[in-house]
DNA sequence: CCCTATGTTCCCAA
DNA sequence: CTTGGGAACATAGG
C-alpha cells in the first residue's frame, strides 16, 4: 500500500530495469483494468513519479500511468508462471513486469499526450514553508486531513502524515490556517527528512509492501508513532494514542504534540 | 460474526 | 465552492 516513498522506490528500480527497453507484449489478466492499446513495440523513454502515481513514458508522447491504491504491487520477474492476484503482465525482452493486486483497486491508464500524472505540489520537490502556508491560508481543514489531500500535496498518506506531524510536534487536529510560519517550517523539514530516509530505506513494510524485486523495505524500523498505540513515546516516555480523524486511524503523542484534552 | 486496513471517488448534506 | 460523512470498490487478517 504505497505512498510517495514506496512509489519513488519502484520508479527508481524500474528505471534501472526498463529504460530504453521495448514492450514486446501486454496481457490484461483482470478485465476490470480495461484495455491497453498501442503500447506494444514502443520503447521506454522515461519513468517518472508524481505523488503516488507512476508513469512509464514511451515513444510518441504515449505513457502508461499506474496507481496502486491500497494493495497494488509491481514486481519484476525473469522466470515463468503467474503469481496469485496478477492483474496485468507487461513483457520485455529481458523480463516481465507484473501488476499484482488482491483487492483490485489499482488502475492503469494510457495517455497520449503529457504523462498523465496528477497535480498537487510534491512534498519532496517543494517543502518550502512559504508555499505550504500559502496553500493552507484559506482552508479550514484539520492539518492531517490537509497533508493527505492529494489535490493540495501529492504523495503523503496516513503513515507519513502521522510521522511528519509527530516529528514536527503538531497536533493533527489543528486547523491549517492557524499554523504559524515556524510550524510550517517544522512540517516542511520533517517531511523532507522522513521522506528522504524512507526512500533510502526502500519504503515502509508494515503489512504487505515489497519493492520491485520482492524485497521488504526497512523504514518500518524508524516509525515513531504509526502503529505504536499504547507504546512509550520515544521523546517524552508518555503513551502513544490512536484516534480517528476524518475516518482514518491517527497515531500521536498527546504530550509532545500539545493535543487539547490529551 | 466482529473489526481493521498505508487509497480514491462518488453522492449527499451542511 | 468547501468540507465531512458514508458508502463503494474487494480482500485478507486478527
Amino acid at each position: 500500500m504505497p505512498e510517495l516513498p514506496e512509489v519513488e522506490t519502484l520508479c527508481r528500480q524500474l528505471r534501472h530495469v526498463i529504460m530504453g527497453a521495448e514492450i514486446s507484449k501486454t496481457q490484461i489478466i483482470d478485465a476490470k483494468l480495461g484495455t491497453i492499446r498501442e503500447v506494444e513495440g514502443k520503447q521506454v523513454g522515461a519513468v517518472n513519479r508524481h505523488g503516488k502515481a507512476l508513469a512509464i513514458e514511451l515513444e510518441r508522447g504515449l505513457s502508461l500511468v499506474f496507481h496502486l491504491r491500497m494493495t497494488g504491487r509491481l514486481l519484476w520477474q525473469n522466470g515463468n508462471g503467474l503469481l496469485p492476484h496478477t492483474r496485468l503482465v507487461i513483457s520485455f525482452s529481458q523480463g516481465r513486469l507484473f501488476l499484482i493486486d488482491p483487492r483490485r483497486f489499482a488502475t492503469v491508464t494510457v495517455h497520449k499526450q503529457g504523462n498523465g500524472l496528477p497535480v498537487g505540489s510534491d512534498p519532496i520537490e517543494d517543502c518550502d514553508p512559504f508555499h505550504l502556508q500559502a496553500i493552507a491560508q484559506r482552508s479550514t481543514l484539520l492539518v492531517k486531513a490537509f497533508l493527505i489531500d492529494q489535490r493540495r500535496i501529492a504523495g503523503l498518506g496516513n503513515i507519513y502524515a502521522c510521522e511528519i506531524l509527530y516529528q514536527a510536534r503538531i497536533d493533527p487536529w489543528r486547523r491549517v490556517h492557524t499554523l504559524t510560519h515556524e510550524e510550517w517550517k517544522g512540517i516542511g523539514e520533517a517531511a523532507e527528512k522522513i521522506l528522504k530516509r524512507a526512500i533510502a530505506c526502500r519504503g515502509t513494510s508494515v503489512s504487505d509492501w515489497h519493492d520491485l524485486f520482492g524485497n521488504k523495505g526497512e523504514h518500518q524500523d524508524y516509525l515513531l508513532v504509526y502503529g505504536r498505540e499504547g507504546a512509550a513515546c520515544s521523546r517524552c516516555g508518555g503513551i502513544i494514542h490512536r484516534r480517528k480523524l476524518n475516518g482514518r486511524g491517527t497515531y500521536y503523542c498527546p504530550t509532545c504534540q500539545n493535543c487539547e484534552g490529551g
